[in-house]
DNA sequence: ATTATTATGGACTAATTGGTCCAGAATGTG
DNA sequence: CACATTCTGGACCAATTAGTCCATAATAAT
């Protein structure tokens, strides 16, 4: 019965990412899993030990996508305002749009486990290290270019900018509707001007 | 050994809202709900009929008490201002104190249940409504006051707070750093200006 | 005191949970 | 062909899940 396999372990992982990113952690059963991995409960537990080791593994996999997605965008080269502009414009589209009220798994994952397991806490917490770090680098690059005041904070307009995304998200998941998320996402970017 | 009860139905759902509060709404289990509540297994489906009855009670219940606690502050005389800054205060202040982590009901709702769970959904919509209307009526009277410009959208403004403070929340969750989120609700009240 | 009401503990489901284990089947290598 | 390795299906586990049901016990009303 057995069909051949080569089997692909980050393709697996992201597979696990997927389904916790849309039904959360505890929502998740082993069923779920095995089933997006495309594995056997046997190969399961022989590659991966357990569903909270997969779990903390499928949280540094989303860091891994994200950290290439942001450097992609980071190349371009609009001015770094645009960009950051392009990016809350990106999220209030995506949640708007027919069936992406998934919003950002490193988002639902500090939500959910973040109080009660330390371990993925801290993944978390450097997973929004990376968008803190690249809001900065784009913040600083607007000040080069002349955009944004120098005499503004890098640091606390990066900070402010990654938890207005992750603001926008929340309340998008409640009621995502794209007059109110708009509203929010252009009062947020006149602290850049 | 039934010893006599005097039952009070609106406690009882305020401590079934503080285990769904603390540990979300899968992992809150039978047991500990009516451990909390304080009342038999038989009883709990007597008169509050599912696990899932009793959590939109529970979401019902913290909107009264942010009711409550809105009106409470916006009576206060101070400026309208103020009275906005000090709720970001409130906010960066339990979350980095210890145990204050749990952050606000309805944005772990939002964030757990509100894809899957419709019903509770719009529950959910319905409680930021509420703390958008506060907000709304705080920056409408910083404008009679002076101290907002006139030609500020307050809706906009009100929905941009809200996001700000769930935001807020969220980074916190992940890292309670009282400077981190201090530069965050710094920045975000700048808008005001 | 008798009745009607209300609440209770606990027995009982049926299903599902995460997890272990192993005999056997498919595969790659000699 | 034969061997070692890898993977798998499925049996099995103990615990827990949400939820039902009922005989009994405590109370309140008459």
């Amino acid at each position: 019965m057995a069909r051949p396999r080569e089997f692909d372990t980050t393709e697996a992982l992201n597979q696990a990412m997927q389904v916790f990113w849309s039904k959360g952690y505890e929502a998740t059963s082993l069923s779920d899993l095995i089933g997006a991995m495309e594995l056997s409960k046997s190969s399961f537990y022989d590659t991966f030990g357990s569903k909270h080791e997969v779990f903390l593994a499928a949280i540094e996999h989303y860091k891994k996508t994200i950290t290439a997605q942001f450097s992609a965008v980071s190349t371009l080269d609009s001015p770094a305002c645009k960009l950051i502009e392009s990016l809350f414009e990106r999220v209030v589209s995506r949640m708007t749009e027919e069936g992406g009220q998934r919003g950002c798994f490193l988002n639902n994952c500090a939500v959910e486990v973040a109080l009660h397991d330390p371990t993925a806490a801290k993944l978390i917490g450097g997973g929004f290290a990376i968008v803190e770090d690249t809001f900065m680098a784009l913040v600083e690059r607007g000040q080069r270019e002349g955009e944004i005041e120098l005499d503004k904070d890098p640091r606390a307009l990066a900070r402010y900018l990654t938890s207005s995304l992750n603001g926008l998200m929340v309340v998008g998941k409640a009621n995502p509707d794209p007059e109110a998320l708009s509203d929010v996402a252009r009062t947020a970017l006149t602290v850049l001007d």
